[in-house]
DNA sequence: CTACGGGTTCGAGCGCGCTCTAAGTCAAGA
DNA sequence: TCTTGACTTAGAGCGCGCTCGAACCCGTAG
């Protein structure tokens, strides 16, 4: 599989690819006659891994950090647990803190609705005065 | 309330907050005679909020956006609402995807406490063959 | 009087994570 | 044979969100 074919399947672009490479994210990859990377589809998992560290907000120093114990193999496995624990931790403080988001965001929205309805109430039933006033 | 104080109370710095108001996500707040920034505490409860969007990842443009809105005062209810729900609909979004990777995180740590398990089975039982042989 | 701990403006600089350009190589199809 | 298009490397550039430095201005305590 070339740079190409791999850059559609993973969503990263090619130039993305190589820069992977350059940092040590991705191991770097065999070259063919013509010198063009050539993938086996193993490195897909890795890939797809990388983007959930990525999407869980992990910085490129830690998942190198990981990538580099992944490289040594065996013998790492304590400190790269170790390493996806404390992760594990920060991801769910921060689903902790956007669910607290939601809800400011549910009452500021609830707010606008009722000027809405205040506003909507003004424009259709101006007429109509307050009930039971007496 | 001068910068500093106003610093200490939002966890922002002054070079933070000061940059906010030059680029309107803070309203131009009213000097004393020494030309110094003299805030009211109700500066608080807007800079908590713009906090909230930030913490879900609303890119300041938007938060330019809405802030202008807010500037422009009554008869802007409608789109700031719309706003702050396509925002809530990210923020669910982003809520669930972290789930999804959290669970890949917990199969992932397992898969590290088994191996950690049968190295301790190695090192310290190493003549126990397995169970019920016969 | 002077030193100090705030504050001011303006604009440059930075860390992150890519993204893009330039100049060249190569293989396959018209 | 020539063109096309996907690949190569090296390195510059960019968008974001601040962060920091320089040079200066105040007010108060010693």
């Amino acid at each position: 599989m070339k740079i190409g074919a791999l850059a559609k399947r993973t969503g990263l672009t090619a130039h993305a690819i190589r820069y992977y490479e350059r940092i040590g994210l991705l191991p770097y990859a065999d070259r063919n006659q013509s010198r063009h990377r050539d993938y086996d589809a193993s490195i897909l998992t890795w890939i797809e891994f990388l983007g959930r560290l990525k999407t869980t907000g992990m910085p490129i120093r830690d998942m190198l950090r990981y990538a580099a114990l992944r490289e040594e193999g065996a013998g790492t496995e304590a400190e790269r647990r170790a390493l996806l624990e404390r992760h594990r931790e920060r991801v769910r403080a921060q689903v902790d803190e956007l669910n607290a988001c939601l809800l400011v965001l549910d009452t500021k929205i609830d707010g606008y609705v009722e000027t809405e309805q205040r506003k909507t109430d003004d424009d259709y039933t101006p007429v109509q005065v307050r009930r039971k006033p007496a």
